[in-house]
DNA sequence: TTGACAAGATACCAAAAGGTATCATATATT
DNA sequence: AATATATGATACCTTTTGGTATCTTGTCAA
């Protein structure tokens, strides 16, 4: 099976499915209650969830013959981390050209001596 | 179209591209040269860099007749705010955890009294 | 126990995605 | 000017994805 990073990333990819986490963290729902607020089967909103748990973006609870969905944080954790690679090559870049401005002014005021 | 948000989530579900970006952290590259560092055609990655474009995570610029790829925090910053929303719900669960525990132990600090 | 009701499981379909092959165009290089 | 190189643009193919329809199973309630 594919890794985890990459199971979170497709389940974050849909927009139906970014919607129903959205719905999940206001409050905990059934797979019908989830599908109430969706133009589509019982059937495909049960996938997507299927795909979110996949992600570990949400957890599927047993309740009798209901299925309880509420959000789980470990997937959203893993993309946050991977996210921090970028986010600090980022924040270097800022920094180099920061540095560049600085050093430019500092030429300049050389230049004006 | 669709909005940026679904395009940058979009661009970031691929392997291939997510890879793509990480060569690209370390040095800006034309086409070609992220081709070699892929089993596809060049005309594959290219279609992955198109999407990076799409999804404001790469810049594409023009030079000569070489195309320099580029790191670009934009999309990034856009997927960084919307999980900054359920890292905040979070947050809070974890909060009311908690106080859920500060509230179980004060109770049994007054069973053993 | 006998209907209702919530969910599981499949089979099936159209559209999108990832990829190749191929030809055209623009720019270097000699 | 002629050739080589980097990229653009399409047509085409296969697999994956998002969705429906349908049937089965498990559980609650009368």
């Amino acid at each position: 099976m594919t890794d985890n990073l990459q199971q979170s990333f497709k389940a974050l990819a849909d927009p139906s499915r970014r919607e129903i986490l959205m719905h999940l963290s206001k409050q905990d729902m059934t797979i019908k209650e989830v599908s109430e607020h969706f133009d589509m089967t019982r059937a495909a909103v049960k996938k997507h969830l299927t795909i979110l748990q996949q992600g570990n973006l949400i957890n599927i609870q047993k309740n009798g013959r209901e299925r309880i969905n509420s959000l789980k944080p470990e997937g959203l954790q893993t993309i946050t981390e991977w996210m921090d690679y970028f986010n600090k090559f980022w924040d270097q870049k800022l920094n180099n050209l920061q540095t560049a401005v600085a050093n430019y002014t500092e030429k300049d005021d050389v230049k004006n001596k």
